[in-house]
DNA sequence: TTGAAAGCGCTAACAG
DNA sequence: CTGTTAGCGCTTTCAA
């Protein structure tokens, strides 16, 4: 953390501030001693019905603003280890956070929940390549200074969630991970298992026998979930999965919602590439005809091999069926009806359960850790179909 | 401001935090007085280079940490009228900032700037159509104790200006508005009049005479900005503006990016009306078919139109010539082409003087608020052409 | 129940 | 230049 930021940034106001009113004032008013007013409008220490009330009154009558003295109030309460919430937690969302909805409906879901329950959002993107001694060098000052009082992580986020244990100023608040499981917080899930087991008994059912799936290079939990649907269906069928099911890798950058065409518009945004990774896939389909139908590891992903698959000559769901993730892009026709059979992330409903679960840490209505994992709903349009042979 | 919850919550650490070094300890260690301490750490004071070199050395080696004493230094600065920076600007932004770039765009520049300076970002959903009095109590604590140093307005916020500015935690603190003037606050705005007297020029060299303006019920300085731009123009090639410009108000609904098609993914979002509006427009265009051009609020109107006019069998350009505004959604083809001209708002680069703006006025490196108006760009695409009649 | 006194860790005014 | 003293406004003993 930047010494230098915390200490060299004094303000004064233009226009000098009236003194505010404090405890002791009211106590000269009152009569009474301040730390009777103290325990009239905090609650610390005993103090007669009467007294109270008389005092509560004169303080409104003068004026008294307890959110200008919390400054104070922490100082004092520092002896006894105690600390007066902020209010703020923090989101922490991979770099360029406006992109998909996937970082997108979560946040819809916080800030609902935080609206309700008067919390503030720090919203913090960050870059999963950046170096751990830079996320917390670019870390604000706030968090140094601990106004956080939890934070939200969506994503990977590489070793935030250890950087964010190692500034003092936070040190073990609650934190909740969203979409990615961890041993050391909260975390908000999705089902994805019996989301791809329920797409794979589908397509099982349409008569399809061979499948490949498109995965990202790395080797995290949600992709493992994910084929372990697939496979728990094949078996359940007494299919063998090491027989039926391939995976490949494309290039990272078409496994991003960026890629997809109609994704999200943005300024400056370039044309798409439809023919990205065209190279890879259309000779591996080639040389595999028995594949009939492909897992995609989002609906972006799917969109975009829709097109390319179009653009060789390939019909979906005729000659190929598709299998999105997610349900936050659809193959949208003119009448607005979306043709993606995908298998629905409740994103907006998991943002809201990581928000509950981290306030309630915060608040200390729950003291444990605790993993919540969501349903997932598979949803049938028109992108699948029964196989021909290609 | 809920009293109660800035009083009402208070946390104790379920591991007692080791007490953290103080500049007592330092001086203990060093032998000399504690101002001491404070003069080298803190610059408060005269002292001799020798021993400030000394205290920071032993001040690093016991690992003392200034960001846990801004509490203590907020308090001993309040005699003197001083404050601390947090680090910290708020971006209020109307209700589900999630849709649209209008919102989103800046928000990038904003946060590449915060980033930059080590500033977090509140962000704070407003729903416009709220009471005043229900902002004021809608707001985080945080607000109220003055935790954000400024803030960022974008769009209309109703009175949320004169709300902020009544919160004694916020007062007189420097805050920039976002495309809407305001003679209370610095002002980041774009110079639409230029934009649409280019785009007028560019109808009235195609041939065009008769335009229609498809305006926002608001009076809004913007539209007005707008419409003298077309206005200038119109006046310049030697025509009566209010001859040859029309203007008609449709349903609000139809003005927000939502309605438009292929706008935005959201998960849940209901299939699109294009048919919405088309009772007023229609029968109007029907009318006047002298008309052969039409000017849209915005990108997302114009795409509506298009489908609009495309379902009832008018042609774009061939019919009717239509110019949207912002350039952040476009009518792309199978090629990832935009078809749509329109008039560009640098929304990205709106963000990011914003949070210069601010930034500098409240590191004081400005000290009066001022007003910066950045240039669009007309961009000409394939949804204008001379015109036919009809 | 009440209130005086002694902190919390820093800054500021003033002697030395 | 340095250290002492007295705050900042609240909390927390601890007598009364």
């Amino acid at each position: 953390m930047k010494t230098e930021q915390i200490i060299s940034t004094i303000t004064r106001p233009d226009t000098p501030t009236p003194k505010s009113i404090t405890i002791r004032d009211i106590a000269k008013v009152c009569g009474v001693g301040k730390t009777t007013v103290g325990a009239a409008i905090y609650g610390t220490g005993r103090i007669s019905e009467q007294k109270r009330a008389d005092i509560l009154r004169v303080a409104e009558e003068m004026g008294y603003d307890p959110a200008l003295q919390t400054v104070a109030r922490r100082l004092g309460l520092q002896k006894s280890q105690q600390r007066i919430l902020n209010h703020v937690l923090a989101y922490f969302t991979e770099l360029d956070f406006t992109f998909g909805a996937y970082a997108r409906e979560p946040y819809r879901g916080i800030a609902a929940v935080c609206h309700r329950e008067r919390f503030a959002v720090l919203l913090t993107e960050n870059d999963d390549s950046i170096r751990p001694a830079d996320i917390l060098a670019g870390l604000p000052g706030t968090f140094a200074r601990g106004d956080a009082d939890g934070a939200i992580m969506a994503g990977h986020q590489g070793h935030l969630l250890d950087v964010l244990r190692r500034i003092p100023g936070f040190g073990d608040r609650p934190v909740v991970r969203l979409f990615h499981p961890s041993p050391d917080a909260s975390c908000v899930l999705s089902d994805d298992q019996t989301g791809t087991a329920d797409a794979t008994r589908h397509l099982l059912a349409l008569g399809h026998r061979h499948f490949l799936h498109l995965y990202m290079p790395i080797e995290s939990a949600i992709v493992i979930n994910r084929v372990n649907g697939i496979q728990e269906a094949l078996t359940e069928a007494g299919l063998d999965p090491a027989a039926q099911l391939s995976g490949l890798d494309l290039p990272p950058l078409l496994l991003t919602p960026q890629t997809a065409p109609h994704v999200l518009p943005r300024q400056g945004a370039p044309a798409q590439e439809v023919t990205l990774g065209a190279d890879i896939l259309l000779p591996y389909l080639h040389a595999h005809p028995e594949i009939t139908a492909i897992f995609c590891e989002n609906d972006a992903m799917a969109l975009h091999l829709w097109h390319m698959l179009l653009n060789a000559g390939l019909h979906v769901p005729g000659d190929i069926s598709l299998i999105g993730f997610d349900d936050t892009d659809g193959m949208v026709d003119g009448t607005g009806v979306n043709h993606l059979t995908t298998i629905r992330l409740p994103l907006y409903d998991m943002g809201v359960a990581a928000a509950d679960l981290l306030i309630q840490r915060i608040t200390g209505q729950l003291t444990e850790d605790e993993h919540r994992v969501l349903p997932v709903e598979f949803i049938v349009r028109q992108s699948t179909a029964p196989p021909r042979s290609r």
